[in-house]
DNA sequence: GATGAGGATGTAACCGATTGCAACAACCGA
DNA sequence: TCGGTTGTTGCAATCGGTTACATCCTCATC
């Protein structure tokens, strides 16, 4: 390459990266040169001496779970507008998997990981591990204990539009459902889930908080555990949209009318939330806003390394559908 | 690290990577040294020299496309078990995107690509411009004129199957939804439609073929459309399940009954075809299948050039739910 | 005890870009 | 014409491993 337009390696480097100066005409010759050989460049070699990559790694607990698709793609979006490209790992809500996928992602010199932690305390150990100088952002989900950034949502206050809205809708009773509480996002909803039942005044007992898995199994496993009730709550809320699927298709084989029988809830908005029948009611996460405060956190200057960590939390939207909409009667 | 041992780092090099003979005193005290200082090498700089990152890259139209998350899904698990790790890139059904990933994959000198190319002919120039030094192997979708290997399913089969089943359960006329088919699946199918409307005796008109985007909103189109119509044809028979729950949707607020007043078949088995009401009856594709098959080829050695391109194609397995069971009457 | 085989380890070139520094050319004013 | 300034380009070190080759050591054999 650097023969072809008979210049020295070091000028088409500078002439192809546009630093340092190189007069147009040569400039024009290389350019020329590059473009009649198709010459690129090998980015290996460019980020082991320049020791930035171009590359975003990103981690979260399940590609499958059409929330995080859409978290994922939002990224991407994010990252193209800046000229990054993503590495996208799944950590199978794994811990050890996890840590793997951390490890293998700094020793790509990546420029910066996002993760949404399978864990809320466990997943600490390998993120500590990572060297302060890869900046990482913690995105929806989040460990206890990392000094990093995290982008989220405000989930008591999701949880306050939707036990608001549950409350203007008649109920006075509700249970809770969502994943095992180890995971973040449950603890704080289900925080918010308990303070704002009291401020509503809508009873919960102990009985009905229920904590399994994000999976539609979970939730028709849930169902069939309610249908076996003599009683159903007025409200049954969940802490993400697959959950509801679950419970719905336990209902529908049921014959148990949503909502007239009983309300339901979701969280996510995740497309096939306003697919399904009932469509759901859900709390609709800004993922594009959530996405763009990322990466620019990603990219600010981690140079003054006392910075205190930054904790951004967006406000979330009730979208309200079918399975709370009581006709009147 | 290679003074904490007390040994050269060619030495080290050796130790670590296996290659090479070392004495089993010296390998222990340089894994002892690495596992102390937290060492793990420089994967960049192991890849400049060595020529292989371990890393494989993989290229689908849409990561929001549940059939894809499956499919990628079964290729991470099958590389895990080769010790590679999957680079995914979304090509957002763009032949210009798709392009630059191919080729940003390339200069990161992945070890592979496995690629679902998003058109039918126009992704060609970007695919055959890979130096054939990188292996690539398409799946499920393909790409007409280029000498790649292939793994995916025998659509024509799996139109035999369902337009076999929609004529047991008394279909005499079928319309045809999909994407465009500039898209290798919808061509693929479309044919196999029309071969076996013949064979089974059912009868399509012209108008019949609808042919928009794999997306719910199209089925919706077409629902809408077909709405308008005074007679439904017996079975809608979609390109993929995403499709269908467009068709659904429109159907179901309109309150005309699947599959008592039309029957309706999907592609692809996404998990939400069993949680939709009316379940849908779909085509699976064996994706671990297709994962492993795709993972081999990639790693076959590419030394005999000359080798033809091989196309796999695997069996397809009708599910039959709901959405084509009428009730006895 | 000398010789040779073979295993263990070190030396140094190399992968392909980036970049500090030096060299060099062109042009200016004195 | 000469010293100085500015702008362009090449040289060579560097990033952190891998690996061909050389060297050294040990042990067996004659």
């Amino acid at each position: 390459m650097a023969q072809a337009a008979a210049v020295s390696t070091a000028t088409v480097s500078r002439a192809l990266s546009g630093t340092g100066r190189v007069s147009d005409r040569t400039r024009k010759r290389v350019e020329k040169a590059a473009s009649d050989l198709g010459y690129t460049g090998n980015s290996i070699a460019r980020a082991l001496r320049s020791k930035h990559s171009g590359i975003v790694g990103m981690i979260v607990p399940s590609i499958s779970n059409p929330f995080f698709t859409a978290l994922v793609e939002s990224v991407e979006h994010e990252l193209q507008r800046v000229g990054k490209t993503l590495f996208l790992c799944d950590s199978q809500g794994d811990v050890a998997l996890e840590a793997r996928r951390l490890r293998s992602l700094q020793e790509s010199h990546v420029d910066g990981i996002l993760i949404s932690p399978c864990h809320g305390t466990d997943s600490v150990t390998a993120l500590n591990q990572i060297p302060t100088s890869t900046p990482v952002v913690q995105l929806d989900q989040f460990v206890m204990g990392s000094a990093t950034d995290w982008v989220g949502i405000d989930d008591e206050k999701a949880m306050e539009l939707v036990l608001g809205h549950a409350s203007e809708q008649g109920a006075k009773s509700a249970v809770f459902v969502s994943s095992a509480s180890t995971n973040s996002s449950t603890h704080a909803r289900l925080a918010g889930f308990l303070k704002y039942a009291k401020v509503f005044d809508i009873q919960v007992a102990p009985d009905d908080i229920l904590l399994g898995r994000f999976s539609v199994e979970w939730g028709e496993e849930v169902g069939a555990r309610l249908l076996q009730h003599p009683a159903l709550p007025d409200v049954i809320v969940c802490g993400a949209d697959v959950i509801a699927f679950g419970i719905i298709r336990a209902f529908t084989a049921a014959g148990v009318s949503i909502p007239d029988r009983v309300m339901l809830t979701g969280f996510d908005d995740v497309a096939f939330s306003s697919i399904i029948t009932p469509s759901i009611t859900t709390v609709r996460q800004p993922t594009q806003l959530l996405a763009a405060e990322a990466v620019r956190m990603l990219s600010q200057t981690p140079a003054d390394g006392l910075k205190a960590h930054a904790k951004v939390a967006f406000a979330p939207q009730l979208i309200i559908r079918e399975s709370t909409s009581r006709t009147a009667r």
